[in-house]
DNA sequence: CGAGTATTGCTTACGCTGTAAGCATCGTCA
DNA sequence: TGACGATGCTTACAGCGTAAGCAATACTCG
């Protein structure tokens, strides 16, 4: 069944089944994606895959684990202020999601609970305290940004034509909405106010980083 | 196969199909749930459903549309000023999510574009227009209160015991928590300061509340 | 170098899934 | 009474995740 001389291994690691899967979901979706599709795509059978990962469920979480991170990856130390550093964890994270936008719905669904995440979290709560907040309002803080973050971006991959133009979006439909039924649908349509994610993000998140230094007092 | 006298109809009807449906996850879960199970629930085969739902997925946005419905029809008019009527929206969305916690995921991954969806946003834009904001500010507020909403449950049901206990959360594996390595993580278990749903949830939009409203100016 | 062992991938198989196609039986109305 | 539309059942198929066992390789030690 395989095309490879008989005998000779294909050199799977877990890292190597976790790229492939990601590729897979970024390519075709996260629903397209099953254990027999991710070996064709290794050339290896499903069962192979199974040496290296205990089963579909653990490789998922290793998907959300490995995309959560890049997002803590990239940030330094807090040395201007927690506040600009907190809103460059928002957009850090936004970028990280919306750059596998398959993977989100796993990232929201699934809690990481990864040594690894562990250690960030352990950082945040250090890099906010030194900065001067106190330990639970860093605490909420954090949770409120990974929150709305994680809502909005999914609200946003979901509207756009994304991966599957499954239902028509508010824009395309644009024809079918009756201006005397929906009147400001209407106008949002036709003069786009509140329809630009990036600039909402934006807004939304400094809106909630003043709310947090202002209850804080710092 | 069936144990009906042979001929009787069931008397089926789609909204029977949803409410059986939502009966199902809430009692054992999202992905336990199948067409050939929620038949037997019905006392019918799995085939006798689609006579009443064209497929499962458009089930499924059923049930996202229903629990959606309520957290709307719960709200009257905006008579004491927009900013406690949004509240008011918020913490009703929320408690309509935390009473399907199976539907959440769903929920946070279909965007709803049925027609009443339409008609609900019109009202809201409507409402918000009337008492005083601009229409791409009420908008965006929306989107922001509705999309952090999400996430925000998202989180809660993920953490909570809920539905199975897949992983173990903070809580149940604070014995393993080094406190060398994880100081700050130690004492927020130990002081569970920031660990509190309920609050964060209600200050979090109170800050996103106040802070639209003073961008507005009203 | 040869022998033993651990690692890796393949084969087969089972129970489950969503759903297409066609049939049987009902209640209703002419 | 006869026809008809609505409803539910039966059968069937392709695909899924994965348990169990086998085959062949690469690695380690003498």
């Amino acid at each position: 069944m395989s095309d490879r001389p008989s005998g000779a291994k294909a050199g799977l690691t877990r890292e190597k089944v976790l790229d492939a899967a990601l590729d897979y979901i970024d390519a075709h979706g996260l629903p397209a994606l099953s254990m027999r599709k991710l070996g064709a795509q290794l050339g290896v059978e499903a069962m192979s895959l199974y040496r290296h990962v205990p089963n579909k469920d653990a490789l998922l979480d290793g998907l959300v684990d490995r995309v959560m991170q890049t997002a803590f990856g990239d940030l330094g130390e807090p040395v201007g202020g927690w506040a600009p550093w907190v809103r460059d964890f928002a957009h850090a994270l936004r970028s990280a999601l919306l750059a596998h936008p398959g993977v989100l719905p796993l990232a929201a669904t699934r809690p990481v609970n990864s040594p690894e995440a562990l250690r960030m979290s352990e950082r945040w709560l250090a890099a906010m305290r030194t900065a001067g907040l106190p330990l639970g309002t860093a605490l909420d803080l954090v949770n409120v940004i990974a929150t709305f973050t994680i809502g909005h971006t999914l609200a946003e991959v979901g509207q756009t034509p994304g991966h599957e133009g499954t239902e028509p979006d508010l824009d395309q439909r644009a024809g079918e909405l009756d201006p005397a039924e929906f009147p400001n649908l209407t106008e949002v349509i036709a003069t786009r106010a509140g329809l630009d994610f990036d600039s909402r993000f934006t807004q939304a998140i400094d809106i909630i980083v003043a709310g947090y230094a202002a209850q804080a007092g710092v």
